[in-house]
RNA sequence: GAUCUCGUAGCUCAGUCGGUAGAGCACUUGACUUUUAAUCAAGGAGUCAUGGGUUCGAGUCCCAUCGAGAUCACCA
């Protein structure tokens, strides 16, 4: 133990003997918060020139002492709670036994430190400063904090010292990070407003929320690496879900019009600054619909999503360096025509010979598996996908990548599929569902091929999937988005660490 | 997985050419009854990430390991 953690426990024990307790089991009433008495506590000065308080003259708050000034037999401390912070004023004189002994130096001076939690009745009143405040007269302790917080001050200016910034302490103690560095609060509060917001649309439009299976005997759904587990009854071996498409397509056979899902999903795969081992995803599915109607879908609701956040309610958001639009109609371009624009290559004319040699030209890596469709795909990633920067549905792709889309209603070769590009990034994909059994099965098929050549990422064959697809599912559009990547978007940062509480670590020590 | 950078007091950071471990804040003691990065005086606090090596001597140089960040590869 370091000599500050030592002297706690000494205060606390003294605490103790002294018949305070620094951990009570009662509830402390709270009756107002920081921020709305720093905004609205308003006083009046007569004609004799003294001043009459006119609110929160009888206040009970509680929070955790972020700072203390001691000023002779007066002392001034800084509460915050889950609103902000507001000045404390205490004076000796207020403080004493029932008997009458003073116990403010050693109760209040010597055993409160930094980072306890207290609770304080009193009146607000303004300093000679102008700082709105409370004076105390009456303090509780709530929780004796028995490890020092990093301090973190703040000059007039807005200047910032000793801010506590190391990545890896910021995430591994979360708790910490959040108490002294309050501005990062921020990014998951819009977090919370975004799903909110998208959840009270998805309900407008009468879909049905509901939960499906993380543990699966077959991971389906998208093209990824699982984790694996075993259940220790059934003795089987089972994965966390990469995807939750499957059982949402199987719940719109079973009759619902429409299903959503807020969901982790779990891939096996490398972390850097935009991937996360778990993530949350946005699935829904509707029926009759198709991916036309869909992206007029996604347009309304990332309006909504944008307005919601904005602090004026406009439906633009300031990204970087960038102002992205975010009412629609949002620009469209086949596959084709994006890297027809940014590249030059008449990829529909072009044969795998042509498209591999622009590869090597352009230092793309490539390797003998990848066919047309793959090739296409390794090309838009490296020349156009950065360039689309405000909102942007790449629609028709290649159906070999695309096993689980309808095949276009107008064009060989290609399936209903749109992914939307935003910030050069993609954050959503969508779908007309396929919904014709007999080619599942064949696309099935085709994937197992791609397995057996080695293809870790390759989807398994789901007999109780094309079971259902044979009892007839309606035709439907279905969409899924990533919402940490939404997150970042909509708070401005360059990584999803930020946008989640308990990123994954590697275990200390 | 690869490459580069980083790891020193509770926090933020110095540490020269290899020669006794430093500062500010925080902490302790004292002064001050409207301070606000409070101020003033004095003081305490370190397994220099871990383990080896070179050297008379290593925070510093070399090797390995652990952890983090950035870039790249894969993926969303």
């Amino acid at each position: 133990m370091t000599e500050q953690e030592i002297l706690r426990r000494e205060s606390l024990a003294k605490l103790r003997e002294m018949g305070v307790e620094p951990y009570p089991a009662e509830m402390y009433e709270v009756t107002a918060h920081a921020a709305d008495i720093t905004q609205n506590y308003r006083e009046e000065v007569l004609e004799d020139g003294t001043k009459n308080r006119l609110n929160f003259q009888e206040v009970s708050l509680a929070g955790r002492v972020m700072a203390s000034r001691e000023a002779g037999k007066a002392m001034f401390m800084n509460l915050q709670d889950s609103s902000g912070r507001i000045q404390l004023y205490l004076r000796r004189d207020d403080f004493l036994t029932e008997e009458g002994a003073p116990i403010f130096d050693t109760l209040v001076k010597k055993l409160l430190d930094l980072g306890d939690y207290i609770g304080v009745k009193g009146f607000a009143f303004k300093t000679k400063t102008g700082e709105v405040s409370v004076h105390v007269q009456q303090l509780t302790f709530l929780s004796k904090a028995l490890r020092p917080l990093p301090v973190v001050k703040k000059d007039a200016d807005g200047n910032t010292f000793d801010a506590f910034t190391d990545p890896e302490q910021r995430y591994r103690m979360r708790y910490v990070d959040l108490t002294v560095n309050t501005q990062f609060r921020e990014i998951f509060l819009k977090r919370s407003r975004m799903i909110r917001t998208m959840r009270s649309y998805l309900d407008e439009l009468g879909l049905l929320e509901v939960e499906t299976p993380i543990l699966q005997p077959i991971h389906g759904g998208a093209a990824a690496r699982p984790f694996r587990t075993h259940h220790n009854t059934l003795d089987m071996e089972l994965y966390l879900r990469i995807a939750n498409e499957l059982y949402l397509k199987r719940l719109i056979v079973a009759g619902f019009d429409g299903v959503y899902e807020f969901g982790k999903m779990f891939r096996n795969e490398g972390m850097d600054r935009t991937h996360n081992p778990e993530f949350t995803a946005l699935e829904f599915y509707v029926a009759y619909k198709d991916y036309v109607w869909m992206m007029q879908v996604t347009e309304q609701m990332l309006e909504r999503v944008a307005r919601a956040l904005s602090p004026d309610g406009s439906s633009r958001a300031t990204v970087g360096e960038h102002e992205i639009e975010f009412a629609g109609p949002y620009r469209r371009l086949t596959m084709y025509e994006a890297v027809r624009e940014y590249t030059g290559i008449d990829v529909e004319s072009a044969d795998e010979a042509a498209l591999r040699s622009y590869c090597r030209q352009e230092q793309i890596e490539t390797d003998n598996s990848m066919g047309k469709a793959k090739l296409i795909d390794e090309i838009f990633g490296e020349k156009v996908e950065h360039h689309l920067i405000q909102p942007t549905f790449l629609i028709d792709y290649p159906v070999e990548m695309s096993p689980l889309t309808k095949k276009h209603r107008s064009s060989p070769g290609l399936v209903e599929r749109f992914e939307l590009f935003v910030n050069g990034k993609e954050v959503a994909n969508a779908y007309t569902e396929l919904n014709d059994p007999v080619d599942q099965r064949e696309r099935f098929e085709d994937q197992l091929r791609l397995a057996a050549r080695g293809d870790e990422e390759a989807m398994a064959m789901d007999e109780d999937f094309l079971r259902a697809l044979e009892y007839g599912m309606p035709p439907t559009a279905g969409i899924g988005f990533g919402i940490d990547r939404l997150t970042m978007l909509f708070t401005g940062q360059a990584s999803i660490q930020e946008v989640l509480f308990f990123p994954q670590m590697r275990p200390e020590k």
